[in-house]
DNA sequence: AGATACTGTGTGAAAATTACACCATTAAAT
DNA sequence: ATTTAATGGTGTAATTTTCACACAGTATCT
């Protein structure tokens, strides 16, 4: 009885916003496409996902594909349906969305053809993005907003070791307003989960901060049953 | 050049995690399926959405064709895409959740011949569902219960002229723990969108209760920086 | 030596959260 | 008429959290 039922194909895409804080600025990573449809467009990183690949899996690796980029933790964070979204026919894409620190040493370098290139680019002022890629855009970034109140996700974007005035300056890039630092300050550490390290900022002209670290084991320990409900 | 491009067709499928409040016990909606694969199993409404239909739309159609139920708000919430999760290929599927009343005079009654019928089934002890559809559910579960302290979710299964005790019984039984009554009443009383009616509970052998409702304008009014972000 | 630019710190007021117990009202049972 | 069972409805004090707010210290550059 089973052998009689049809077998089925599917076509749909994912689509990464991946975001990543540089000289006090939020940014987002675009890449120009090389292919028909929206040939020459800037665009979020997506493809079309493999008949034998899992969404979560696809998402790793058109990411890699198009941007070089490469074990991020992205996750999944809406789908868009719209009939006519894509000019070929019927195509549902996947969105994703990332959290990741810039870094110099990381090349941003396409593998494919698909793209020419992939390049960071500041959310405000924003380009028109192929297809619907700024409405899928706009939805995470709503989303990461709200979620930097709620999880430990600034912490991705900054170098591993960070001053507060950095993390503070990051949530007021995110949150769009400024924040009173002794508050900012008190709370953050309030929380236990940072960790005060023995180094000094180098390079300023100016008085060195401390620098910090996330602790990620006191934060699984302080928010096991809070928190974490949300992963 | 356009003319060129290959032409996409898909298919995909949508399934719907109702929830509906009755008798101090959150419940769901599930379906016997009357259809292979998984006949005779249970399973939550679902079915595969058409070329020319938004997933929006496609899930209210078929919320209704295999339930009978129309017009609520179902919101989407996260998309299941594993390789094997579909016995009959890759078919990927848009999960939605709506909360709803539940309501002696809705019947239940599904329109096709793929489920052979309808039901409500208290969350607790559900038994093992079609597909991955367990999972499906967990997740959703997990959603809401977040949802409910930041958004004015639980009046949607409530019927519309509620008592304060019902209201917390709700909270009660989506957070499984008991609240305090009076911190109960105070807060919900002070966010100041409770309406109090003239009316009162009929029916009871015990003093009866006011009767409240949920002032959607008073909401907007208070919540419109704040909450509605989540919108 | 002075200018510049940022680091790092405390206190008090206001608001929100928590813990906690008893009398009032109604219908049904006797 | 009285009692019983079940829930309705209410206040206060302690604690915790949030918020507003200002200035001296230090590294670097000139």
């Amino acid at each position: 009885m089973e052998a009689k039922l049809p077998s089925f194909d599917s076509v749909f895409s994912i689509d990464c916003v991946i975001f990543g804080f540089e000289a006090g600025e939020l940014k987002i990573l675009l890449i120009e496409r090389n292919e028909e449809p929206f040939k020459d467009w800037l665009a979020l990183p997506g493809y079309i996902v493999e008949q034998d690949e899992s969404i979560d899996d696809a998402a790793e690796r058109i990411l890699y594909e198009l941007t070089g980029l490469r074990d991020l933790h992205m996750q999944q964070f809406h789908t868009f349906g719209e009939v006519n979204r894509h000019p070929q026919g019927r195509v549902i894409t996947v969105a994703y969305y990332a959290l990741i620190r810039i870094n110099g040493q990381k090349e941003l370098r396409p593998i494919t053809q698909y793209a020419r290139k992939a390049f960071w680019h500041p959310v405000n002022e924003l380009p028109k993005l192929a297809f619907d890629h700024s409405e899928i855009f706009k939805t995470a970034f709503g989303k990461i907003r709200r979620r930097l109140n709620y999880q430990p996700i600034a912490f991705e974007l900054l170098p591993e070791k960070f001053t507060l005035t950095q993390l503070q300056s990051l949530y007021e890039a995110v949150e769009n307003r400024k924040l009173d630092k002794r508050n900012f300050r008190k709370k953050m550490l309030s929380y236990g989960f940072l960790k005060e390290l023995d180094e000094k900022q180098k390079g300023v002209s100016y008085r060195a901060a401390k620098l910090y670290k996330f602790d990620r084991r006191r934060y699984a320990k302080i928010f096991h049953n809070d928190m974490n409900i949300d992963k």
